[in-house]
DNA sequence: CCTTAATCGAGACGGTACGTCGGGTCTTCGA
DNA sequence: TCGAAGACCCGACGTACCGTCTCGATTAAGG
């Protein structure tokens, strides 16, 4: 996302250097005339909404209090995120776009199990907090649902997507899945109990879910035994 | 916030009250001091909101506009519901309360399949909208998410978990059932539909997940079998 | 506003009424059945009035807050008083109606410099705080400046008037009097510094403006002599 | 209450400081930070003010119609005025600070006659109307009256004394004179009768009181005499 | 005794204004 | 150019009192 991190480094180790502008003396062409947009508010802002994220909440955290704290005017952050949303989003995105892998062995099964068991843990923690704050402020907001599903849900379920059908071609699942509902089936009991939360997000449930998936799409009677034991396993 | 609120919401949105009224023939009577609450309030209030909530959806609807549409002052509203989340949620159970019942015949798989078929209907339409938004109001704010929970969700779950027991104790399904995962299997992913909007809430929908989950739950070849079939069986 | 509010307060003028019971006796067509207005009511809520107006200050004081003070409801003081200025007035008047007194000697002069003493003292302590409330509060209300007028500063001045009158009478003090014009030159400084706050309300101040007064409209050069003086034969 | 307000309005109302406007050519560069604050904005608001005051009066105007009267929003207003006292004051200042002029003839006794003409005249007006307003509401808002004393009546009570202690060094008023006391003998009566408004504010009361206190102060004979033909001299 | 009428408490109610918060926008200066 | 500071309008917030309006309960005089 930030494309010149290195040079970037070099400022943020001591925050409080005054002679951030020494940037043209070795950089040449790159500097233009005008003051250059300085990435160091941009990290800023980030680092003050995490912060007031942990702190207040989302609900809690205005645009105005992420301005105070990142040091920056309203208007810089209007100049460059939509809403508060997208600010959230794109803190979240830094820190834990990576952190819910496929992998791609020649089990499908055992792919989407190992999946599920790491998107439990990943909604459990932190970003689980984040990710539902940005899921309800979707589902008030048009503009803010609209960068949730492109950023965030669609990614990961075209590897879904893929995973499945790679499933049903190798005919380790059913021809006759409906692949958009499986998925569904997979993902939104997570969400649901991310968001509505009326029982933990263990790694338990996780397999639970699971085990009654797999059951009802996997293509053979051996596939779907392996499947009815998955829960025990590995142990929690 | 308001004390009152809490204890007020939850006993007058029960639905399993019908006489709220009759406080003060069975309990002592210090209870009919000062003037009785207007009944006319409540009724403009809860119109004025439904109104509102059409012309301009939950996030822009406010509270100062539901008062000003109803003809009630903004204490009035304050006196009796805690915050704008509240009286969504009573206008939404008055509205929508019964219209997800559960029928008990004697086969569990297609009491499911037929509520099933019920509820996505429901969450396609009008309720749907309000409940994205109560939903969505819960997960920004605590207060919320518990009136939430505990006037909507639990009492279904509640009716779930009966049904789910009862075909497990007949033979129907699976001994080893996590029955709270299986309820998440089943209304999780509509809610997320609801809430993330990805893709639309059709009766097609529901039927692919009982599917999946049926054939994941069911105890015998043969019931397996049902519903494998359930999703051809009645055309949209 | 309350028709009744004139009625009550000249009856109230005179606290030293206590069987306003006995109306029925004498009187025969006023005296209606039902049940009689509390006394107690009355007193509670006088006292409340008392108590708030020291512990907050006139402004500060609500209805509200006497009301719930006195034990009463607001339609009982609406009931008996058009504002709170009115209550004000009748505590007032209660405590401290008979507190500036006239004495009449064969020196109006005399008479004149004993009530100024008396008066200031009466201004420098509580009855001047409710004194100010009462004045300030007339001047942004019509209706409460009435009242103020009547049933405080009227008879007061009326008094004054007598005297002078008598002192021009006698020889005492000028023929060509503008008796309006002494007396305000008389209290209005007095009301002055009650009001505007800007020094203390001292027995020295009222000699100093007796013995300006005074030798402004003496009659003989003797007596203007014995005003002159009139600050130092009473050390205070 | 509002920190700047005081500090503001005492700076803003100052009519001996014509050129606020260029602070920042003589303090340092901090002063110039952000964007300036809007003339336009004060002057409206004071026009606003000048005009709700006429239309209600002191008391049924509010902050609320002033700001919309002005274009302006609530918390702009809140952001220069503490409360709406200070917007009367200095709508009152800009407009009638500098029409109660002292001059300065060799007979301080002639100097104060002409200024009781004006005062009294000015007191009769409009500008009377606002300052009995600023005047109660100081009596019941300690802050308000700070001001009022500050802004208005110590500036004006110096004035006196210059002129009354001119008067005592050159032999025309007694060397005896309790100076405060003097001054309040004068003015006192003109707002007793502004506040309380018995009787009206004539020319005619201003020469009473002038000659009551002349007669008392004055040196010598002659100037008594002089004094004690002056509400005959000049005809109203 | 038993109306009948007034008073009292509690407290709901519509209203107006309060003083504050945050959202976006704009204006100026300095880098 | 960009960015910080901060003024500005706007809309809504939740609260405080106002003055009015039911209610049930209480209290006497008069029938």
């Amino acid at each position: 996302m930030n494309e010149r991190g290195g040079q970037k480094s070099s400022t943020e180790v001591d925050p409080s250097d005054p002679q951030e502008r020494s940037d043209c003396a070795d950089t040449s062409a790159a500097c233009k005339r005008g003051r250059p947009r300085s990435e160091a508010v941009k990290e800023n802002v980030l680092r003050a909404a995490n912060e007031l994220l942990d702190e207040r909440g989302f609900k809690a955290m205005t645009i105005e209090s992420i301005a105070e704290r990142a040091g920056a005017s309203k208007v810089t952050l209007y100049r460059w995120w939509p809403n508060k949303a997208a600010i959230v989003m794109e803190a979240f995105l830094a820190a834990y776009g990576a952190k819910t892998p496929w992998v791609h062995t020649d089990s499908v099964i055992d792919d989407l199990r190992a999946h599920m068991i790491v998107f439990v843990k990943v909604l459990g923690g932190r970003p689980g907090v984040l990710l539902a704050g940005l899921a309800a402020e979707g589902v008030l907001d048009a503009e803010v649902g609209d960068a949730f599903r492109t950023l965030w849900i669609v990614p990961r379920r075209a590897e879904a997507t893929k995973s499945l059908k790679k499933g049903v071609a190798s005919g380790e699942l059913r021809a006759d899945l409906d692949v958009e509902a499986v998925i569904d089936a997979l993902y939104g009991p997570m969400y649901y109990r991310l968001l509505v939360k009326h029982a933990p997000l263990t790694r338990a449930y996780a397999l639970s879910l699971w085990d009654v998936v797999m059951r009802g799409i996997a293509a053979t009677p051996e596939a779907r035994e392996r499947a009815g034991h998955g829960a025990e396993r590995t142990p929690k």
